[in-house]
DNA sequence: TTGCTCCTCACGTCACGTGAGGTGGC
DNA sequence: TTGCTCCTCACGTCACGTGAGGTGGC
């Protein structure tokens, strides 16, 4: 079996960029599963910074970079404030201490929140079930002739 | 042991109600754990419609029967519209079929929902760990000497 | 010329939170 | 007079959704 380029850049498909090293934004969404809006959004609200080709915005490895972080962010319940803040720390140049201790403290925080929303889930399942059983019932004795008749 | 009044009145605990019948809102919030502001916007929705003395709230029995139904629909994840959707099929002279009927049907679709939200969920709780993890051992590489110094 | 993709406002949604400024009755 | 509880606007929050109206390049 041959190995073409094709099959390479199927399996890279981590690459959303074009041979210029640029995506736009429509590439971009359909990629990640978000909408354009909520690309702009996101521009709007400090979290990323494309370059722009006239009014078009052009993005680059590092917009993608953030952007996934920005998805898993918001994946375990950040908001995208928190998630700025942790962003925000980010240094190319530094050992980025502050960002990882930061990052570390909000995770733990989050996780407690998390588990939190899980039994509060749990017990709306609970009482939600309970509540179909309770109206099939009461369906069940206003109508006795249904059962039989259908 | 003898049971007077206010044993009673203790146990009986379902009742905000005053001995006149009404309860006020600053009664009702405190009983139900809600905000003042809740109550209000129940209102203004649709949802509540306490009678006055002036311009203070006064609330029923009714009023109360239906903001504990409320409070139960958003546990489990209805909005306020789809609650207002099935309270305001209640018909206390019919058999109420229909009210029965939509609110079995939405509540199956709504466990549904629920179910999709505790696995996105708990695939948010195994991320984060997993975040939390990796967050642990860069800082501790990038601090070898912690561990030891303090 | 038509289609496609991109753009910028800017209002709408959901369930309230949060003042501001004021009233009534003990 | 002070405190408490109540009231009505009305703007703010969060993360976008949803048009409206318009542009650029194949």
């Amino acid at each position: 079996m041959k190995i073409v380029k094709a099959d390479i850049d199927a399996a890279n498909n981590d690459n959303v960029l074009a041979p210029d090293g640029y995506a736009r934004i429509g590439e971009l969404a359909k990629k990640y599963g978000v909408t354009l809006r909520t690309l702009r959004f996101y521009e709007d609200k400090g979290l990323l910074s494309p370059h722009r080709d006239g009014t078009t915005r052009l993005y680059t490895r590092r917009d993608v970079a953030r952007l996934k972080l920005i998805l898993l962010g918001r994946k375990v319940g950040f908001s995208l404030r928190e998630v700025k803040q942790m962003l925000d720390l980010y240094d190319p140049t530094g050992s980025n201490t502050k960002q990882l201790k930061l990052t570390l403290e909000k995770s733990e925080k989050q996780l407690v929140r998390l588990e939190k929303q899980r039994t509060a889930i749990d017990e709306a399942i609970v009482e939600l079930t309970d509540m179909i059983g309770t109206v099939r019932s009461m369906l069940a004795e206003r109508q006795p002739a249904r059962a039989a008749s259908s």
